[in-house]
DNA sequence: AGCCTTCCTGACCATTCGGTCAAGAAATTT
DNA sequence: AAATTTCTTGACCGAATGGTCAGGAAGGCT
C-alpha cells in the first residue's frame, strides 16, 4: 500500500484548519473560558504541544476562529448588494442568514458568546469593519424608504431584528431543539422557519402583503 | 452612633442576596468557565470561603442565578393571559420582554450563555417549565388565528422572533452599543427599538396596519 | 549525500482554580 | 452566663491549565 508523503505546505495548512475546525467546536460548547487546549488538541487529535507549535497562545487560536466566522458571516451580506428594492434585498439576506445558522451554528455561537462578553478580544472588528459594513446598509434601507419601497422603519432596528432572529436559530438552537421534543429539525422545519421569518419581517416593513 | 444589630436570619438573606447579585455579573461577563470563585467573593466584599460557606459549589451557585432568572423571565409571560385579542397580549409581552431586556440585562446573558452551551445545567428547565409555558402560549396563539384575529402564522417560530428580537437588546448590548458610537441607549433609543420592534412584528402577522 | 528548515512531542513548570478545614467570633437559646 | 448554633476567615491542598523546551523525526534544497 502506498501513501503519498504530505508536502510541506499542505501540511501547514491541514493541521491549521483540522486545530481551527476543532477550536470553534470547542470554543463554542464550552466558551473561551471553559474551552481547554488539550480538549482542542484531543478533537484535532494531536497533541498539545503540536497545537501551540502552530497557534502560539489561546488568545492566537480563538481570535483566527473568530475572524474566520465573520468572514463567513460578512459573505451573507452580499445578498443586499445587487438587489433592485427591498423584497429581494431583504429576503435574501435573510435567506442567506438562516442558511449560515443552518450550516454554520458553532461559528455563530461563537461570535455571540464573544459579544455577549464584551467582545474583549474583537472590539476592533466592531468598531471598524461592523461599523461600516452597518453604515452601508443603513444607507440603502434609507433609500428605499425613500423611494416609497417600504414603510419608515428605523434602518438600525430593522438590522438588529433580521440579525437576532436569524442567528436565534443557531445560537439557541439547543433550545429550540429541546421544544421540539427534542428532535433536530427536519428540512421542512427549516423551510416553515425560514418562510415564517421572511413573511413576518418583509409584511411587517410594508413589503408585502 | 447606634448600629442596630444584624439578626441572623436577614444576615444570611442579605449576604445570599449579595452573592446572588455578585455572582450574576461575574458569570454574564466572563461566562460559567471564565468566572471564578475569588471574583464573585471579590465584587460581594466577603471572602471566597464565605461564599462557599452559602453556595457549597460553583455549580450550585450558576444554578441558582439561572433559576432566579428564569422566574423573571416567566414573569413577563403574564402579559399573554389576560388580553382579549393578539394586538393586546403580543404588543403587551413584547413591551414586557424588552423591559426586562433593559432592567436585567445580565440575567439575560447568563441565560442566553447557559443555552448556548447546550444547558448543561439548566437541562430539566427546558424540559419541564419551558415546554409546558410554550406550548400553553400556542394553544393561545392557535385560538387567535382560528378566530381571525391574526393571519396563520407558526406560533412556535412567531414566540421564537419575539424571543431573540427583545432579548437581543440585551445579549447584544455590547455590540449595539458599539454601533451607536459606544454611547449607551437613551430612553428615546429604548422607545425608538420598542415601537419598530412592535411594529414590525405586530404588522407581521396581520394585526395591525 | 549532507545540510537546513520545518515539524513533532513527551516531559516539565509556574500559576490558578474550586474546594476544604480548623479555629475562633458573634448571635441565639436555655 | 453557660451552652449551642450560626457565621467568618486565613491558610492550605490536589487537580488542572496555559505555556515552554529540548531533542528528535521528516521533508526539502544544493
Amino acid at each position: 500500500m502506498h501513501v503519498t508523503p504530505m508536502r510541506k505546505q499542505n501540511k501547514r495548512r491541514e493541521n491549521e484548519l483540522l486545530i481551527l475546525q476543532a477550536a470553534e467546536k470547542v470554543f463554542s460548547e464550552a466558551g473561551f473560558g471553559g474551552a481547554t487546549m488539550q480538549l482542542i488538541a484531543d478533537v484535532a487529535g494531536l497533541p498539545k504541544a503540536n497545537v501551540h507549535y502552530y497557534f502560539s497562545t489561546k488568545e492566537a487560536l480563538y481570535r483566527q476562529v473568530v475572524s474566520n466566522i465573520f468572514d463567513v458571516w460578512l459573505e451573507a451580506a452580499e445578498s443586499f448588494e445587487d438587489a433592485s428594492g427591498p423584497a429581494e434585498g431583504i429576503g435574501a439576506y435573510i435567506e442567506a442568514k438562516m442558511e449560515i445558522s443552518r450550516t454554520h451554528p458553532a461559528g455563530s455561537k461563537v461570535w455571540a458568546s464573544e459579544v455577549m462578553h464584551g467582545a474583549p478580544i474583537i472590539q476592533d472588528y466592531l468598531e471598524t469593519a461592523l461599523v461600516e459594513w452597518t453604515n452601508g446598509r443603513m444607507t440603502v434601507i434609507n433609500q428605499w424608504i425613500a423611494d416609497g419601497l417600504m414603510d419608515p422603519i428605523s434602518p438600525r432596528h430593522l438590522l438588529y431584528l433580521i440579525w437576532s432572529s436569524t442567528q436565534h436559530y443557531a445560537d439557541f438552537g439547543h433550545q429550540i431543539e429541546t421544544l421540539n421534543d427534542g428532535i433536530s429539525l427536519t428540512d421542512d422545519d427549516w423551510h416553515v422557519a425560514k418562510t415564517a421569518v421572511k413573511q413576518i419581517i418583509l409584511k411587517g416593513i410594508g413589503v408585502i402583503s
